[in-house]
DNA sequence: GAGTTTGAAACT
DNA sequence: CAGTTTCAAACTC
């Protein structure tokens, strides 16, 4: 029922559950020694032999048990924290172990396969052990599980379902994780005082987690950690999706259209132009008994209703070229409905409608 | 302690 | 390579 490795002979005299290793050979298994030696894999974060019924100092009780409790994997794959950690199991509460040495040949194959998906699912000393083939297969990545980073969506790496998190680490750029809060010192857990206490942390953190939870928005579509970067945040965070970019705005970023930042920049104008008009009115209306300032204010007005319909005239005309040249070019090129076209069609609505409205209020302004 | 949630691993 | 399934730990009640 329980993994324990009947390793007396070969087992370590400092530590019974970790095994002397030698070669390991892809295929064909051979070993030089007559007795099996099973390989070394030192623990990559967990001491789990060590493993106790305790609440940390966030208040987060660990379960009470020594080892794995794998049912189904044969303590064969990386989903056992025994096996991923290197080490036989012992004192387990797994069901129909292979990872000991009575299952030696199983487990080298175990082995040989996970290292076959990823040569860096051991620790570096472990591939050390193995053969120049084995480690070869991937030259260029970094050793280690958590090289890789974490991609956590719902638990903002703040539990220990993270696996940063759980080692104690930031999230860095290799993660993939969604409104990450492991990234810097300002979201790790604080030095517990009276006023601190681990409670009213795990109070603030589970609150948080609550209303990340009971969000309406699908924020997880928000890459926060894109967002900080964005913000020139010095946090260690990982890029997230993928903007397109094709050129930049006055701080706004266009995907498609290619003139929008004339429309911006007239929008602006007109802006200003409107907060001119108000600026004048308030200034006109603070002396209403002051001739000279009503006369003004006629004349200011006429000018800025004129200057107004003559903006928006500018701006339909841009649309108006911006939409024709769009649909030319679309009749041409088009040849089946995708995301971009998708895209392109939405602005070209956004566009008609404020078309219209430009129009109607150039309307409204000839008639009063 | 049972049930649920979570994210990595494995699979397709 | 993306989506789905499987798995076991973490977590909740």
């Amino acid at each position: 029922m329980t993994g324990n490795a009947d390793s007396g002979k070969i087992a370590t005299e400092k530590d019974p559950r970790k095994l002397v290793f030698t070669k390991l050979e892809v295929s064909p298994v051979v070993r030089e020694s007559p007795v099996k030696e099973l390989p070394l894999f030192p623990p990559i974060s967990r001491e789990h032999s060590e493993a106790k019924d305790k609440t940390d100092e966030e208040g987060i009780t660990s379960r009470k048990h020594k080892g794995c409790r794998c049912k189904q994997s044969k303590c064969l794959k990386l989903y056992c924290d025994c096996f991923a950690s290197g080490v036989v199991c012992t004192d387990c509460d797994c069901v129909d172990c292979h990872n000991n040495s009575e299952k030696c040949d199983a487990r080298e194959a175990a082995m040989v396969n996970v290292l076959g998906r990823n040569p860096n699912a051991f620790s570096e000393k472990a591939l050390g052990s193995l053969t120049d083939n084995q480690c070869k297969a991937a030259p260029d990545t970094k050793p280690g599980l958590l090289s890789r980073g974490c991609k956590c969506k719902r638990t903002r790496c703040l539990k220990k379902y993270c696996e940063c998190f759980q080692a104690n680490l930031l999230c860095s750029d290799n993660c993939k994780c969604i409104n990450c809060k492991n990234v810097s010192e300002a979201f790790q857990p604080p030095a517990f005082s009276a006023h601190n206490s681990p409670q009213v942390y795990r109070r603030r953190r589970d609150r948080e987690l609550t209303e990340w939870n009971s969000c309406p928005a699908p924020l997880f579509s928000i890459p926060d950690n894109s967002i900080q970067n964005a913000l020139g945040s010095p946090m260690s965070c990982s890029p997230k999706l993928p903007y397109r970019k094709k050129r930049s705005l006055m701080g706004y970023t266009s995907t498609l259209l290619p003139d929008l930042g004339d429309l911006c920049s007239l929008l602006v104008a007109a802006s200003e132009s409107a907060t001119t008009t108000a600026e004048d009115q308030n200034r006109i209306f603070t002396k209403p008994d002051d001739k000279e300032a009503i006369e003004l204010s006629s004349e200011s007005e006429s000018r800025n209703v004129e200057e107004e319909i003559q903006s928006c005239g500018r701006l339909i005309e841009l649309i108006d070229v911006q939409y024709n040249g769009e649909e030319d070019s679309q009749c041409k090129t088009k040849t089946s409905v995708n995301e971009t076209d998708i895209y392109m069609e939405q602005e070209r609505a956004v566009l008609e409608t404020f078309r219209d409205c430009l129009q109607k209020f150039i309307k409204s302004r000839l008639e009063s």
